[in-house]
DNA sequence: CCGCATCCTAGGCGATACTG
DNA sequence: CAGTATCGCCTAGGATGCGG
């Protein structure tokens, strides 16, 4: 016979989830959301590379995405957003017409290793996960 | 003056970013997508925890919650997703009326692992992250 | 070159009601 | 108790065109 957690325990984890928030603009559900979405991850894991003009950084993600590059208007989205964050710089020359570049503040570069352990992770396990797949598809 | 990224270093990020694929079901962005979302890191913490039938489990991801509790609908969802790709164990008792717990596969306390290392790094910069938040918004 | 406004679609999620 | 079906909302994200 399997036992059933007990109420304690349900209060140990209602304690640890506090800590970090469930609202939705809550830092950790945000940081969390934003390396699940379609391009942020791949976003760091560029500018990762060095600093980038705006235009740039669109193309290259067009190339390294197999399906379909990324719109002009998400793109600054999520630049934004991570600028927000404090995990993107933004700066603009004083040219003309001035130019527009960005990259990687320190913790950024931060959140760009975490993300990459996590990739790494998931990559090592990717054949279980596509096995375990395959039988449950087969079987229910 | 900054150097911008020469195109040897793209086509390394290209490579890298191959090595993981980019299509919308691909383990390592469905995973990521996974622990990106409203409910499955919640899920994997209270699972860490034991056995849980699905109305106990629901019951207390509401308790947690600070906002609302989760839909039947989207626990079914999200137990199944996790099922599938082998995080998760689903037991259906052989007692009338049949009992149906969940628990985590090794695999799954592994990935519940790697989300709270997650979580505590945000945490840990969650200070920084507001400041950050701050900054921005009262400048620009 | 960069960003914004607008419009549109797909998918995540909640609520409810219904089967075994 | 566990799961499904249907509905409707809201947001992420793509396409296009304009303005600085």
């Amino acid at each position: 016979m399997s036992e059933m957690p007990n109420p304690q325990r349900i209060a140990e984890l209602a304690a640890e989830m506090e800590a970090h928030g469930t609202a939705r603009d809550a830092p950790v559900r945000a940081v969390m959301a934003l390396l699940g979405d379609r391009w942020t991850t791949l976003i760091l894991l560029v500018l990762e590379a060095g600093e980038w003009r705006h235009a740039e950084l669109k193309r290259v993600l067009g190339r390294l995405s197999s399906e379909q590059a990324i719109s002009q208007r998400v793109l600054t989205l999520k630049l934004r957003t991570l600028e927000r964050d404090g995990f993107v710089l933004r700066a603009i020359s004083a040219d003309i017409p001035p130019k527009v570049s960005y990259k990687l503040t320190a913790m950024g570069a931060g959140l760009c290793s975490e993300a990459r352990r996590l990739i790494m992770w998931v990559n090592e396990r990717e054949p279980q996960i596509e096995e375990a797949r395959q039988t449950f598809d087969a079987s229910d």
